[in-house]
DNA sequence: TTTGTAAATTGACAATGTGTCAAATAAGTA
DNA sequence: TACTTATTTGACACATTGTCAATTTACAAA
């Protein structure tokens, strides 16, 4: 894969992240289109759509550092620091990926390729989940309704990305009102 | 339409019903095979995939006398007893309608028909957390946290579908283990 | 300048699945 | 017998992904 190759990938990349920004659609012709090349040259550098798709994401992740984004969290010191600053991340993060995420989500029934891309970044979000519980837990802060594994599993649900949907999207809550609302609820069933 | 264009009708919900619930493929062409007629026969009742589709959850609805199951809820006297009673009630028919709302969701992305066709269900299902919201506040002991339309979103979001299908599906929730962990969490966050 | 190579183009085509159409048939009813 | 309704049969349009083969472009090495 030659320096060119490289540029004409960022190049596809970066234009089907433009066309997913802006809601227009998205098949490979519009894709190529977009890049300014034939359709068929998207096949020279990706297997499939989904491929492509799951590249974009990963290109999304590296333009915005997402790493240290989620990262962050881990610098609290306290149990209930950790648990907002994680809520802030993630939950700030959510609206950038979702327009990328959005048709990897929607390809994942059919997709085998999709469903293992989309599992793998929700096993990650729930890693951010159970060191939040994690913490919670040293501190000796953690309710004792639920044991650690299950108050993981609430905070992933919480936190999901359809959950995210329906409460924007479907409701209306501005992202604020999200973020806020999440760090009492969250605290409200994890926090003793 | 006859009645023995009624009965072919319900021949065909029937089957479709079947393949739906066995996990087999839903084509047009698996439908009008498992009904014992054609594919073309098959837009001779319906006049697309969606509305066949659509008219099966309303089938399924009938079979179940869902609006029966959903009523009982309102006999309770307590609010935190309606609440419960609600839980319950649509935590115990998610299981039933999801196998025939699962392709409608997929299909809501695209077709118009399906999406409002959903999102009608979805509203009718926030009535239930409304009622049950209201009734909470009336006997005092709503949580002062979140205002009514607050609270209705929030359990409405918890008790959504896409959230049963992370917590059964995704981490392994029995059904027992589902409705009352929800149960407690409702609770934990709703009332004072 | 010639030659070789990687990237891209062009045009055609297979596969899938939905939805449409027209002509023929079956079966019961007036 | 004639009419009506449901259904069948076979063909086809359409959208989209993915594949293939032959050709062209452009750059780099000799």
């Amino acid at each position: 894969m030659s320096r060119e190759s490289q540029n004409t990938r960022t190049r596809i990349l970066t234009a089907a992240l433009k066309l997913l920004e802006t809601g227009e659609k998205t098949r490979m012709t519009d894709i190529a289109r977009a890049a300014g090349i034939s359709r068929q040259a998207l096949y020279l550098h990706f297997e499939t759509r989904a491929d492509l798709l799951i590249a974009v994401t990963r290109h999304v992740d590296e333009l915005n550092n997402s790493d240290d984004l989620l990262a962050a969290s881990r610098a609290a010191t306290t149990g209930v620091a950790r648990l907002d600053a994680y809520i802030e991340a993630w939950g700030g993060y959510i609206p950038i990926v979702y327009k990328v995420a959005k048709p990897i989500m929607a390809m994942a029934e059919t997709d085998e390729a999709a469903r293992a891309a989309w599992n793998e970044r929700m096993a990650a979000m729930r890693h951010g989940c159970a060191a939040a519980v994690d913490a919670l837990a040293r501190d000796g802060r953690l309710r004792s309704e639920f044991d650690a594994e299950t108050a993981t599993d609430i905070l992933w649900a919480l936190l999901s990305v359809p959950t995210w949907v329906a409460l924007t999207e479907g409701r209306g809550w501005s992202q604020a009102d999200y973020i806020a609302r999440q760090k009492l609820i969250a605290k409200r069933l994890l926090v003793a």
